[in-house]
DNA sequence: TTGTACGCGTTATCAC
DNA sequence: GTGATAACGCGTACAA
């Protein structure tokens, strides 16, 4: 049970005081290079690590630790964008804090309570909603708070989101070019950021097109596969039914695949399709599927690099980024 | 910049010494119900939150913390591992500090570390390998550990895993009662104990059905998509190509998809499919993906589960626990 | 039943 | 250059 070494050990055993320690570490203030060396070398012998919990009470953040509060950690989206985020931190030698709020506002109050608790130095996070009022007291509070994938009402915070009307709409005017007058979509909730923009892209595009916007061929779901299923089910029973379906997320495009496969219809000759949010198997799928691809990964990254900046100099100017999603014409639509 | 309440301020709001105030919070010790009550409500009004880090800094563990370090989020099945734990940690008021080692020494030892300084109450991980010796470190420190689809060679370490053998064996022998006597398997590394276990499931389902096992039939791979492409290709340009394959996780089997759309191949009529580990489109996939599902999220949740039984009673009998895989026969083989 | 005082391992502010 | 020492916020032995 070997106690862990600590300041007043490696100062003892060096001959010198904890601050000669902990200056050597630091590089603050003037130590000769000969104490500096010895200190390095005890510090080698015994193993000594510095106790970030400690470093973190009496800092108050600055202490190499994150928070990144996403939905659901098994959509793969959200499972790209969390390794992006970790490996940047991993190379500043930061750890990162998990967390799962299931868009439940209880469980994403629990954890922004957490950050705080933690003292992390800064926070990556999709909120809620636009103006999520926990998350605005946070980043009030003083704790860097990186907005990803939705936006936040205040202008002051960084973040960093997908054109997600410019990704809508190029997935519906591909669908129009290929001839589709009857175009369905399967929306994000109403209430999204997301789902708005994404809505407006598919109005726009068909605009665009000439074509008319038909309420009766717009459903909102709740981004999950099952929501898919039963509203592709809906839109493929229509008396005129869609030609073509535009979904807003990958796991509501794995349940609309469900609904047309229980329909029995052929893609793309008797439906079209066309996902938001590229999904492992795609590629390979019969046909290939025609996709959104959303760079997850890099949206984490770069919400990292923000926060890392905004932590080397915390009076910058806040940055928005916005990237574009790519459509890949695979085969489906 | 409100100043996050403490102790202190909320003794001295109340009247009262901070020992009272923290006894109320932790049930320790006896305090009158009237001067319970009374320090609640004043917690409540200045919105007190006690803080994490001087918590663990005072106790050393005991403090609502948790690793995980795993290979890849991006992997399906580790997400869903992933998504166990976390359930349960919330239940209990815990957070989980995530880390992903890409099977790197280097990058485990490095989050081993962290974990030891956070001074987290417990671990839970996949080790690299049996006799792990940087894992093998931090459980006789004292910290606990949960090996999670991966063995340790100590005996005295809680684990869980999944019958890979068995898996295996099930997927193999499904493939000889179709009547094919040629099945090529795409293996893991031979190093990792889920390589081997699923590689003598394979040996023995064919000894059982009575065909020679023929090592030109078997490629050993890394558990990542490009491998399962690459040694695909290979298995299906033989002189005696296998009629089916059998390939040992979710991103090789997308690999091999991948190779056999190349070929042209027909699934199933001109090769069979079986796959370890299920992904998101295998059911609506054409052919549905016969694959052996393992239940991910309940190796994540029972790990947790055992990691707090543990931490309740640092006695008790160290559990290894096997969890069944499942075939899922759907139509690829 | 309640209050006082110490220590957890750091960093930062003084002195020298 | 270097060393003592006061916080950071909490839990707890000890005292009252």
């Amino acid at each position: 049970m070997a106690d862990t070494a600590n300041l007043v050990s490696v100062a003892r055993r060096a001959g010198v005081s904890i601050s000669t320690v902990s200056r050597t570490i630091n590089q603050t203030g003037k130590i000769s290079l000969k104490t500096q060396e010895h200190v390095r070398r005890v510090m080698r012998e015994v193993g000594y690590k510095p106790n970030r919990v400690a470093r973190r009470l009496r800092a108050g953040g600055n202490c190499h630790l994150l928070g990144l509060i996403i939905p659901n950690i098994q959509n793969p989206f959200f499972a790209d964008l969390a390794r992006g985020v970790e490996d940047v931190a991993y190379r500043n030698n930061f750890a990162v804090l998990l967390c799962n709020y299931d868009e439940d506002p209880a469980k994403e109050r629990f954890y922004l309570d957490v950050m705080q608790q933690e003292s992390v130095d800064g926070v990556i996070l999709p909120p809620i909603h636009e103006r999520d009022p926990a998350v605005l007291r946070l980043a009030k509070s003083g704790v860097p708070v990186v907005c990803v994938d939705r936006a936040l009402s205040d202008p002051s915070i960084d973040k960093v989101e997908i054109d997600n009307r410019r990704g809508a709409f190029d997935a519906v005017a591909h669908l129009a070019d290929r001839g589709h007058r009857r175009i369905g979509f399967i929306s994000g909730p109403a209430l999204s950021s997301t789902g708005r923009e994404r809505l407006s892209g598919y109005r726009e595009a068909l605009t665009t097109a000439g074509i008319t916007v038909r309420p009766e061929l717009i459903r909102y779901g709740n981004y999950k596969q099952d929501s898919g299923r039963i509203l592709a089910a809906e839109l493929l029973s229509l008396a005129a039914p869609p030609t073509a379906l535009f979904v807003a997320n990958n796991l509501m495009t794995i349940g609309a695949l469900e609904a047309i496969r229980e329909k029995g219809l052929k893609i793309p000759e008797q439906i079209g399709l066309v996902g938001f949010d590229d999904v492992p198997l795609a590629a390979v799928f019969q046909p290939p599927l025609t996709v959104v691809r959303q760079p997850a990964y890099d949206v984490g990254r770069r919400a990292a690099e923000l926060l890392f900046a905004r932590l080397a100099d915390p009076k910058r100017p806040p940055t928005s980024l916005k990237l574009l999603p790519e459509l890949l014409v695979r085969g489906s639509g």
